[in-house]
DNA sequence: TATAATAAGGTCAGGGAAGGTCAAATACCC
DNA sequence: GGGTATTTGACCTTCCCTGACCTTATTATA
């Protein structure tokens, strides 16, 4: 109900990535068939398709430029669970939720196991004065994503 | 008999549950049918559409926003979601385990999902003194069930 | 071989379109 | 009269979309 342009074009390159596993497409060919302004293909790119979201896109401009989207690799969980047990800082809100999108995405979490940890990390849950709320949440992430790994 | 904007309101959403089994708005759009303030479906929704009250709400800002309600599958766990909330003392690890896995044992919580919940709730994780541990635990245990009745 | 023209794609600020929050005012009910 | 429920309005945040301007690559031309 009320698709955006932006949701359109979404599914749109969804479709391409089902395909063939890659999304080649020319921003100017998009845009017109969408009749809109070809910056509104970055829009959707960087708002639907960033790193954060399990995407890399490659792009050369000039004369027979094109844009290329692909799922990138899947993120290995134990390093991560490493990585965050060794951050001395923690880890803010929004990386957080970057880390578990990303693990969505690449099939690591599911939906509702992503939801669930989203809202289990959010600033007012964790409730606690500054570098202690980041290093609570890089733990509980930690902890999680190992339990995840080593559950299979 | 004095019916209320409110009351009317709710009427409203709750056919449209009726109909189709979720009520999908634009939040302007109802305002501007009983010519109110756009607020006051904000208030309806708090008051009278909690999950408390075992419905959901999503909804979307900006160009294309939406609110969307639909009731809850498990309108036992934002209640125990609210009990953990009000609890002055927190919870125990001990409890939040039996907790765990009592929803586990009713389906609420799949047996990953159980795993990974258990794995953050433990002491050494959370790592913090006793009166707040408990507390955060309760947040934390709270904040999951809610999502997990939100699920999708 | 420089240089100019052309053909892409990139960036960013800004306007508009939603919905969210909160406190103050008002109405209703003991 | 006091307490609770309702209603409003001012202000905020998020999301979408465009247009002006910029950078890079290729191709034609002097």
């Amino acid at each position: 109900m009320s698709l955006t342009l932006a949701d359109a074009i979404e599914r749109h390159i969804l479709a391409l990535l089902e395909e063939s596993g890659e999304a080649a497409l020319q921003r100017v060919d998009l845009a017109r068939h969408y009749d809109c302004a070809p910056s509104q293909i970055n829009y959707v790119l960087s708002t639907r398709f960033s790193p954060e979201r399990g995407f890399v896109t490659v792009s050369r401009r000039g004369g027979g430029g094109y844009i290329r989207i692909v799922r990138s690799v899947e993120p290995e969980l134990p390093q991560m669970a490493a990585m965050l047990r060794r951050s001395q800082s923690g880890i803010a809100e929004a990386g957080a939720v970057a880390i578990i999108a990303r693990c969505n995405a690449s099939g690591w979490l599911g939906e509702r196991e992503a939801q669930i940890l989203m809202s289990m990390v959010r600033r007012d849950v964790l409730d606690l004065p500054l570098p202690e709320r980041d290093l609570l949440r890089a733990r509980l992430l930690a902890a999680a994503l190992l339990a995840v790994s080593q559950g299979r």
